[in-house]
DNA sequence: TGGTGGCATACTGTATACGATTTTAGTATA
DNA sequence: TATACTAAAATCGTATACAGTATGCCACCA
C-alpha cells in the first residue's frame, strides 16, 4: 500500500515542524510568497497548510493580514497540560477496561526506544513525537476516536513548549522511569492507580516547564 | 467596527449550517465544483471551507476522492456528550472562581431568549446556538480560550444530531428548567452543586439523543 | 514640528486554467 | 456470465493571474 502525499500535507509537515522546532519563531508572521518560493510550490498549497495549522492552534489568521505563528502565554500553557491530564487520564480509563496484553508489548517496545534516546548523543528532538507514541499506545484500545484526536493536537501544541528546555534533561528520565511505572501499573489493570500517576506525570511535566517558562522569559 | 468577510468565511457558515440541519446528509460526498456554482464563487474558497470544516468535525476529506459529509455512530454520539461532560463540568469550576454578578446576569438574559424559544410556533431551529450561547456565558469567565474553543466544537457536532429529534420537545423542556436551576446555583457560587447538575444535565440530554437514535436509525 | 491625506508597494483573497488521479463505462476475453 | 483490461469522463490538486485590502512613506498643511 503506497501512500500518496499531497503536497500540500507535505507543507502541514515541514511548516509544523519548523513551528514545533522554533526555527519558526512565535510571532513570526508567515509570508505566503516566501514560504512558497522557499519550498518551491504555489501558494495555494501553503495557504491552505496553513489552515490547517490554524486548526491545530500552530497559527492565527487575520482577514487580509495573514498567518502568525501563535504565541501562548504561561496560562496558556497551564491550560494545556491541565486540559491533557483530564482527557488522558479519562480515556486511559475506558483504554484499561479493553486494554489487551498485545497492547501492553506494543507500548514496551516503544519505551524500548525510548531507552535508546536517553543515551548521550541522541537526538532529542524526537522525544515529543516518541512520548505521544507511547501514551497512544496505551489510548488506543478505548476505541475513542474523537478524544484521541484532541488529545494529539493537545500534544502537539505542548511540545513546542517542552522543545524549549533543553536543560529539561533531568526531567526527561524521571518521564521516562513515569512511564515505565505507569505502565507497570497498566499489566495490572490498576485503573486507580494508573490514573493517579498519568495524572501526576502530565500536571508535574506541565509545572517543570511553566517553572523554565518563567525563569527565560 | 464593521466586521470584514471574507468569501470563505461566508462559505463556512453557510455549509456549516447545511451540514448541521441535515439539507446536506451525513455521506454526501461534497463536489467542489457543485458547491461553487450553487454559491456563485470559485473552487478556492470552497477548499479552504472545507479544510476548516474538517477541522470542526463535520467533513472528511480523502486524497484525490474529495469531501463527505462525516456519519457518525451511536458510540461517537456517546464520546461526544461524554467529553462536553468532563470538559464543561472542569471549566465550570475554573469559571465560578471568578464570576461576578454581571457576568451571572448576562446568562440571565439569555435565558430569557429561551423562554420566548419554548413558546408554541418559535422556530426551534436556533435552539442549539442559543443553548451554546448560555452555556459559554457560563464558562467565558475561566478566560480558558483553548477549552471553550475544544467545547465550541462539540457543541456544534451535537448539534447535528440534537436536531434530528424534532420529538424531544418534553427533552427541550427538561433542558429549560435545568438551565434555571444550574444558573441559580451559579448565583449560589455553590461549586459542587452546579458541576454535579451539569454533568447529569449533559448525559442525560445525550442518552436521549441515543434513545431517539436508535429507535430511529 | 506635528499631523493629516493621498499615493505606492506589498501582501492577501479569489478566479481561472491546467495537469494529475480516480472513477466509470464499455469492450474483450476466459 | 463473470472478470480483466482500456479509454473516457469526472473530479480533484496545483499553478498562474488578477483584484482587493492593508501598510508605509512622502508631500502638504496647520
Amino acid at each position: 500500500m503506497i501512500t500518496r502525499k499531497t503536497v500540500t500535507s507535505s507543507v502541514v509537515d515541514i511548516l509544523r515542524e519548523k513551528i514545533i522546532s522554533h526555527e519558526i519563531e512565535a510571532g513570526t508572521p508567515l509570508r505566503q510568497n516566501a514560504l512558497a518560493d522557499e519550498l518551491n510550490v504555489s501558494r495555494i498549497p501553503v495557504r491552505e497548510a496553513l489552515l490547517q495549522l490554524e486548526a491545530e492552534g500552530l497559527v492565527e489568521f487575520a482577514p487580509h493580514r495573514g498567518a502568525v505563528a501563535t504565541r501562548i502565554s504561561v496560562d496558556e500553557v497551564n491550560e494545556l497540560f491541565g486540559l491533557r491530564a483530564i482527557l488522558e487520564c479519562d480515556v486511559l480509563g475506558y483504554a484499561l477496561a479493553k486494554i489487551t496484553d498485545e497492547d501492553l508489548e506494543i507500548a514496551q517496545l516503544v519505551l524500548k526506544e525510548f531507552d535508546e534516546l536517553l543515551k548521550p548523543g541522541a537526538d532529542r528532538f524526537t522525544w515529543g513525537a516518541l512520548n505521544w507514541k507511547f501514551h497512544r499506545s496505551l489510548y488506543l484500545p478505548s476505541g475513542r476516536k474523537r478524544t484521541l484526536g484532541l488529545i494529539r493536537q493537545l500534544h502537539t501544541n505542548c511540545d513546542r513548549y517542552l522543545r524549549i528546555q533543553i536543560q529539561l534533561v533531568a526531567d526527561f528520565s524521571r518521564a521516562e522511569e513515569e512511564h515505565h511505572e505507569l505502565l507497570r501499573l497498566c499489566w495490572a489493570r490498576d485503573k486507580r492507580g494508573a490514573k493517579k500517576l498519568l495524572k501526576t506525570h502530565i500536571l508535574t511535566t506541565g509545572r517543570g516547564l511553566i517553572r523554565a517558562f518563567k525563569a527565560v522569559p
